[in-house]
DNA sequence: CGAACGTCGTAC
DNA sequence: GACGTACGACGTTCGT
């Protein structure tokens, strides 16, 4: 009971800024931001329910100079001034946090830093505990046996391990290691190429800084040569880096007054309404009616449909509906094995139907069949003037289309919403949504149906239970829609890819999965057999040179073999720390021994077997004899589609021996395979959005745009370019749609750092446009927190500001390559989108059955061939007009590999 | 025994 | 540390 007192700091300000570029740019009804205040008050939340504190502080930043800028003018001079979206919600949010009873400090002239560490101390000294909620990792100076660092964002906690750990540092060398590495984002110096590692290993070396500086001599090369010009101005570092523990502060800031209080809950309910935090609204409701022993207002109601009469009635409040959810339950999660066990409805705010069909069990009756069920909901499913919306409407679309029933008017998907309005949002199902936008828990399926072995599937499940489950599944979805829809379609730009690409691709889609694509089965069961064999084989010989028995897919096992029996040096780790045995080390100790050969080729054959020949044979449906794959369509942030169960986007291609894979994949009788696919579709957008003329040049002029800058970087003529320069100039252009750097240059082409330098100066000596334009890119990534595709898609980057350098850089490299990546995806959508809809009225006899982001690939019927080749290469070139023709290149065969 | 994580490898 | 976007197999570890 006598426990030692707690008292919980929370750095306001680094909340209220990572908020604010984690978050897309939320409003509430009003139009007025609320992003950040939401993140915030959330986090504030949670701390609350989770510690149920009663010591605590809120501490933000105050305006106006602190003693950092009169030590050191350009302290924070590179900062970018506060965007009004956000300056905006400051006010807003501190009074929000003193009606929720959390008492809050700012002290003027005084970062927010320094009062925590001040508060801190004088914990300290009274023998409390405390617990610094911070995202800024320059608070880990103050960690110690009594102060712990937390990070509620992800949960994360930090005490003296977790500092040494992370940093490599004791939390005392904290601040010398930060007047090292400096920090960018405040405009500390440091020392110029001194990074964590450096830092760290020196502190290690020679104690603190001080100890350093005497001993600077004793560095070596040019890290000490650095670090000398620094001894300057490492102590202003460590001075600008040290926090004050000394700051002033009123009576009503010191330690005894930080308690939580009751604050105004009349006002807290105002705001929280204001401002559209509706899950928080609910909870308080929730409060208010115990209290006063009000009726809950609007609860949401959920009726079950089983009989003629309640049926007719609700089929004709649809009939004069505008727009109606609509979710199917079913037996499973594959369309293919799918059957209709009952229609979740919903037509109107908190309220929602399910109309159960084919539940078995002690409650299932009275219950409708299907047939009456769609004697009567049937034509309101087929009028397409009635607008269906729903959540992944592409399931429920193909369930219904493959029993034969009639269903159009598909007009909006919270799913396809939520991913266009943020595509990177972890996830996007129903229960995220409902979490995130409406501050609502879900009954979770395993809830109603059971996990693990004591899973059911959904018919089994009693209709009392799943009509709660599922009439709320519609209901939410209703309110998704009413929540999501009025912010999408404000924004023209992201209206127009949700309502022109991605809702119309969806049924485009359902039908590609439901087509299916023919795979030879005894090809794969002979190749399976042949692999086995093999591997066998190489097994054995490993084992030999090992001189026993080991698995070979155990890279611990292997990495024991190589690295300490053998003795072979290890070349690269793991982000872990573990010896690496990836195909690149293999390669390099090829050689100096025979096993990291056998190895290899171990590898690569296991591969083909365990994932390509033995699991798509399971995959082979029983009643199709095809292969049906999902297709993802809000999973990849930058607009590219995703494939699974099985994968088919990801099939061998580059060898012999993969695309013999490729070969199982074939045509039925009198049918071939088409496969078109966009020639250089990415360096072509990168030509289009950079509008180098160089590079517009080459693509104008159809010759090959890896020799031509091949020609340009080595200064040849276009028909005296090597194969070794072509190979070059190809890795460089690759590499700069992915935002490569020199030093991966290098060691994708096996040579000097310099060297591949060199190259990519004179690259951007001869396209000048393309490094503007990256260099734009990454300055708007910055400016706005998000980049775009040709056509509008967004790209939210929420590590685009982070302080951490190696999460920033990983931003900005996907900063530039998603707009490339991104308007690929937009264009192949576009033509997917024309060539069905072209398949659709003309009668010809052809099948879309895949996508793989650059490719199209048909079944079709011999003679329908050249009408359908014709075709589908007309819509993929027109997909777009770039200021570059879009070249596609098709071809015809028995099976895939012939075709590609 | 299954979930979560780590490592590796396939595609564009 | 250093190349973007995916999916998935296998081994290992950990918790039920």
């Amino acid at each position: 009971m006598n426990k030692t007192p707690t008292l919980y700091l929370v750095d306001g300000s680094s909340y209220l800024f990572r908020a604010f570029h984690a978050l897309p740019p939320l409003t509430n009804a009003q139009g007025e931001p609320t992003g950040a205040m939401y993140g915030v008050a959330n986090m504030l939340k949670r701390l609350l329910e989770e510690h149920n504190p009663k010591h605590v502080a809120v501490v933000f930043d105050a305006k106006g100079k602190n003693f950092r800028h009169e030590l050191f003018p350009e302290y924070k001079a590179n900062r970018p001034p506060m965007p009004d979206d956000l300056r905006c919600q400051i006010a807003p949010l501190h009074e929000l946090i003193q009606v929720m009873g959390l008492p809050l400090v700012s002290v003027p002239g005084v970062e927010a830093d320094d009062v925590i560490a001040t508060l801190v101390k004088q914990a300290r000294a009274e023998g409390w505990s405390c617990q610094v909620s911070t995202s800024d990792k320059d608070l880990a100076q103050l960690v110690d046996e009594q102060v712990t660092l937390v990070d509620t964002m992800n949960n994360s906690l930090m005490d003296i391990a977790g500092v040494e750990k992370k940093f490599g540092v004791r939390p005392e060398q904290i601040v010398d290691y930060l007047a090292l590495v400096g920090d960018t984002s405040d405009n500390i110096p440091g020392v110029q190429g001194v990074g964590p590692k450096t830092a760290a290993k020196w502190l290690g070396q020679f104690g603190d800084l001080d100890a350093l500086m005497q001993r600077a001599d004793e560095i070596k090369g040019k890290a000490g040569e650095r670090l000398r010009a620094a001894l300057d101005q490492l102590p202003l570092s460590r001075e600008l880096a040290t926090v004050k523990t000394d700051v002033t502060l009123a009576n009503e800031e010191s330690l005894a007054a930080l308690e939580l209080h009751t604050g105004n809950p009349e006002r807290l309910r105002e705001m929280v309404k204001h401002y559209g935090f509706s899950s928080w609204l609910k909870a308080l409701d929730g409060d208010a009616a115990d209290d006063s022993q009000q009726e809950p207002e609007s609860e949401a109601q959920y009726h079950t449909v089983r009989d003629l009469e309640s049926l007719q009635k609700l089929v004709a409040a649809l009939n004069q509906c505008d727009e109606f959810v609509i979710d199917l339950e079913t037996t499973s999660l594959h369309v293919n094995d799918a059957e209709i066990v009952g229609f979740a409805i919903a037509h109107r705010a908190n309220e929602g139907f399910y109309i159960p069909v084919a539940h078995v069990g002690e409650d299932a009756e009275p219950q409708l069949s299907l047939a009456s069920v769609l004697e009567h909901l049937g034509p309101v499913l087929a009028n397409e003037k009635i607008g269906k919306v729903g959540q992944n409407l592409k399931y429920d679309a193909s369930v219904l289309w493959r029993h034969q029933i009639a269903f159009a008017g598909i007009r909006h998907d919270t799913m396809l919403q939520s991913y266009v309005f943020n595509s990177t949002a972890s996830r996007h199902d129903m229960d995220s949504l409902a979490k995130y936008y409406l501050g609502r828990p879900t009954i979770k399926y395993e809830e109603v149906a059971g996990k693990g072995a004591k899973q059911v599937t959904f018919d089994q499940v009693p209709v009392a239970t799943a009509s709660v489950y599922a009439a709320e599944d519609a209901e939410i979805t209703l309110a998704l829609h009413h929540k999501l829809w009025p912010q999408l379609s404000a924004e023209a730009q992201l209206k127009s890819i949700y309502q022109d690409f991605e809702l119309p691709l969806l049924s485009v889609l359902a039908r590609i999965e439901q087509a299916g694509v023919l795979v030879d089965r005894e090809q794969l069961v002979t190749q399976s057999a042949d692999l086995a064999q093999r591997l066998e084989a190489l097994k054995a010989d490993a084992w030999a040179l090992a001189g026993h028995e080991f698995n070979l897919a155990s890279t611990k096992q292997l990495g024991e073999i190589l690295f300490q029996e053998l003795g072979l040096p290890i070349v690269a780790k793991t982000p872990k720390g573990q010896p690496s045995t990836s195909e690149e080390v293999m390669h390099q100790l090829a050689e100096q021994h025979d096993l990291p050969k056998l190895i290899l080729k171990h590898r690569s054959l296991a591969k083909l077997k365990n994932t390509y020949t033995d699991r798509l044979q399971e995959q082979i449906h029983p009643r199709t004899g095809r292969v049906h794959t999902s297709f993802h369509q809000a999973v990849a942030g930058t607009g590219r589609l995703s494939s699974s169960d099985p994968n088919l986007q990801n099939i061998p291609v580059r060898t012999e021996e993969g695309r013999r894979i490729r070969q199982a994949f074939v045509a039925p009788e009198g049918r071939v395979l088409l496969a078109c696919d966009y020639s250089q579709i990415e360096l072509r957008i990168m030509a289009h959005l950079s509008q180098d003329p160089g590079l517009l040049k080459a693509f104008h002029e159809g010759v090959d745009v890896h020799s031509a800058t091949a020609a340009e970087v080595f200064g040849v003529t276009p028909d005296e370019v090597d194969k070794d320069q072509r190979r070059a100039a190809k890795a460089i252009n690759f590499g700069l749609m992915y935002g490569m750097s020199a030093f991966g240059l290098a060691k994708q082409l096996e040579i000097p750092r310099d060297q591949a330098q060199e190259y990519m100066n004179i690259y951007f000596e001869r396209y000048p446009g393309v490094r503007a334009y990256m260099d734009q890119t990454r300055a708007q990534a910055r400016e706005q927190g998000y980049v775009e595709t040709l056509f509008g898609r967004r790209l939210w980057l929420p590590e685009i500001k982070s302080r951490n350098g190696q999460r920033r850089q990983a931003a900005e490299r996907a900063a530039i390559n998603a707009p490339m990546q991104g308007t690929a995806a937009d264009i192949i959508k576009r033509a997917m989108i024309d060539v069905d809809q072209w398949l659709q009225k003309e009668p010809s006899d052809a099948l879309l059955i895949l996508q793989v982001h650059d490719e199209l690939v048909l079944e079709v019927a011999e003679g329908a061939l050249a009408t359908v080749k014709a075709a589908v290469i007309k819509h993929m070139a027109n997909a777009a007009q770039l200021s570059v023709p879009l070249v596609v290149d098709a071809g015809v065969g028995q099976d895939w590999d012939t075709a590609h």
